[in-house]
DNA sequence: CAAATTTGTTAGAATGATCTAACTTATTAC
DNA sequence: GTAATAAGTTAGATCATTCTAACAAATTTG
């Protein structure tokens, strides 16, 4: 069974994966913040007990297994933030913290029951996917907002990045998961989009925003 | 801030403390299930954070700071019990092990809901107090049911043992917090009860059972 | 109270997770 | 295609938590 720091470990090499499934030791240091020798070491480790594959100087992928087990406590972790959102009253950005601790609970009845008590939820609230109880994960094909084109209609639908900021920025303009947006304009200058959803008649949203944005498009 | 495991042993400490605060390191490690000298050494390092009193060769007592931080644990472990029961559908014999948990998550707002959610409760699903959000316990003076005499009136409050194995036995016979039992008489022989209460008009309790039932005599 | 037993301590070692310093390999930029 | 930079590795140390073996103090018991 790994340990709580191995499963962190796991967590961001899933989490890190490119398309073809590998991570640096730079990256993978850098977003656990640990030093590079740390990372190194703990990732040969990981390949002793058959976590990952890695070869010196070259990049490191998980294994099967444990792909399937990051898979499971990212589960655990998006499970928890909607049963706190859904079930406990707490707003969509003050969720990851918790999530983040209880994550590494061991108790496969508490995580089936919240599952239960949630209808079996396939998306997080920031419309991140929930790996399925076997640890596999539906793709979905979202669009970032910014590669829409003024006149389309468009549906958020997800979020590149759930920072506490972010997420508060969004709560200031009154943008929720499944709000209708319509593109007016784009500034050709900066890329900012003019947009248009429920009693916001104009709306100007900064490139850094509307990337970080992900929307099905409507018409 | 006291570390996981370091707060493992502050509420053990404060389990295990006698009317005098106090506790061998004996008791202290066998309740940890590690070597004495493991415990000792522990005990030596709280002591420079200021977490217990110690000298050699004396038992541990915990300091007005130690005593706070571990009723606190325990506050968390014993609302996650009750939130567990009332909020998700556990049976009272099924939480412990998550809560043990649970109860090093540092989260307040999380715990705080929980409470609040629950309309501040001032027991756990086994009769435990819960301490406030001060460390401030309240004590309940329960008299032990084998020390009840025969014709007595009683309602079972409380537990002084939590074990899976017990609290299934009292499921087996449907003796549940609250119920309240008359007691018809005792064997000289062993010290066993035969009492009745709702649809069982006779059931036999033996001491090891009737001592660990805490109740309120009624008349 | 002296012997036996229990309890507690010290010393020394192991493991997991981390660091810095120094060095090597790989990549990028002229 | 070298020189500079970035990325990765090794070596060696530290800290927390644990252990066993050996010894010492305290308590219990005949």
């Amino acid at each position: 069974m790994a340990s709580f720091t191995e499963e962190n470990y796991l967590k961001a090499l899933y989490n890190l994966s490119n398309s073809h499934g590998e991570v640096s030791i730079s990256d993978l240091a850098h977003s656990l913040a640990v030093s590079m020798p740390t990372a190194n070491s703990m990732v040969k480790s990981l390949q002793k007990s058959d976590w990952v594959l890695y070869e010196k100087y070259k990049p490191v992928t998980l294994t099967p297994k444990g792909q399937k087990e990051a898979a499971l406590i990212v589960r655990k972790h998006r499970l928890t933030e909607m049963f706190l959102v859904k079930k406990m009253g707490f707003g969509w950005e003050e969720v990851h913290e918790v999530a983040e601790q209880i994550e590494h609970i061991h108790a496969p009845k508490f995580f089936d029951r919240m599952d239960e008590m949630l209808g079996h939820p396939t998306i997080d609230p920031h419309g991140s996917p929930i790996p399925d109880n076997q640890g596999r994960m539906q793709e979905f094909s979202y669009t970032p907002l910014s590669t829409c084109k003024p006149g389309q209609t468009v549906q958020l639908t997800a979020l590149t990045n759930s920072s506490t900021e972010f997420l508060e920025f969004l709560n200031s303009r009154k943008l929720a998961l499944g709000t209708q947006l319509k593109i007016l304009s784009r500034e050709a200058y900066d890329q900012s989009l003019v947009v248009s959803y429920e009693s916001h008649s104009q709306e100007t949203l900064s490139e850094k925003v509307s990337e970080r944005l992900l929307v099905r498009v409507l018409e």
